[in-house]
Formats: structure tokens, sequence, C-alpha cells
DNA sequence: GCCAACGTTGGC
DNA sequence: GCCAACGTTGGC
């Protein structure tokens, strides 16, 4: 799960009451349906994008599962979308609820050195889903890299 | 239903 | 700040 840090860090969920936070302002079809697919105690990676250091801050629970996204019907909120009405939702966001940081950010550049993670559409060239799966086999991988050392070869 | 124009994302 | 790549929109 993407979120720019300027706007919404791991920190500032670290920093919530009850460290929880609705997932709120996914304004894409394919991000939304993922999010949609999500099962409460599912653990998701909190990724940081758009700042110096792009890459894996962190590790979310998903508290709730997809409800309708209230700030798309809210005209002085950023992700106003008209189209969304309370009857007739057309976004959803889920809860996330801090877990941990990564005991080191996993830098974009890792993420594509590693050849595990070759088919994560994060790395997909020009991709900006926000919200994607992460298969068992790239999620252990990724938390291989975390207790490596990003020098070490291997 | 096509597809050009547009606005947005996000790494650099 | 630039700009490539993308998803969405809307005219036809």
């Amino acid at each position: 799960m993407k979120s720019e840090p300027d706007v919404f860090s791991i920190d500032h969920l670290k920093a919530r009451p009850r460290q929880s936070a609705p997932w709120d302002g996914v304004r894409n079809f394919q991000a939304r349906n993922f999010m949609r697919a999500m099962r409460r105690h599912d653990l998701a990676f909190f990724y940081h994008s758009s700042c110096a250091e792009p890459g894996i801050a962190g590790i979310v629970e998903i508290a709730r599962e997809a409800y309708p996204d209230s700030s798309a019907w809210d005209a002085r909120s950023p992700y106003y979308d008209p189209r969304s009405r309370p009857d007739k939702p057309l976004w959803d966001m889920v809860d996330v609820r801090y877990r941990r940081k990564v005991k080191r950010p996993i830098a974009l550049a890792e993420l594509r050195a590693n050849p595990r993670l070759a088919r994560m559409p994060l790395l997909a060239r020009g991709s900006r889903l926000s919200i994607m799966p992460v298969t068992p086999e790239q999620w252990a991988a990724i938390l291989k890299m975390e207790s490596t050392t990003s020098r070490g070869k291997k």
C-alpha cells in the first residue's frame, strides 16, 4: 500500500490513537478492487512514494474490511468525487493498524535488484498502481531483505 | 466503441 | 521541476 510520507507516513500511523487509520483517497478502480479483496488480519507493506527515499517503510494489518470512503462525498476533501454519494458509494477504504516499522527501510532500488521480485506490479515499467497484491513468495523475499545489509551480496 | 486529449503519478 | 507512462474522459 503506497502513501506519500509527507501526507501520511508509517510514523503518522504509529502516532494515531489505537495506531489505526482509514486508508482513504484511493481513486483508482484496480486499486479499489484489490482493497476489496483484503481480509481482516491480512498484512500489508506500507510503501513510501514520491519522496527522497522511496521504498518499504513498515508493515500494517487490515483492521477493517472495505467500506465506503466517505471522503468522496465531502466537498472540502481533496479526495472529493461527486460521482460517489452516500446512497450509492463508488469508492471504498479499509482500516489499517500499525504493526511495525521494518528494521531498515527497503529502498525501491533494492527491490528492483532482487530477481525474486521481478514480477511485482510495483516494479513494472511506469506502474502507478497504489494498492497491489503481494505473493507469499514475494512477501518472504522482502522480509529476508530486511535482515540483510543492502551492501551485502546475498 | 475508438482514441486523442487531458490530468495524475511518481521516480529521478 | 521535469517528464514518461499511465488511467480516465468525452467527442465523434
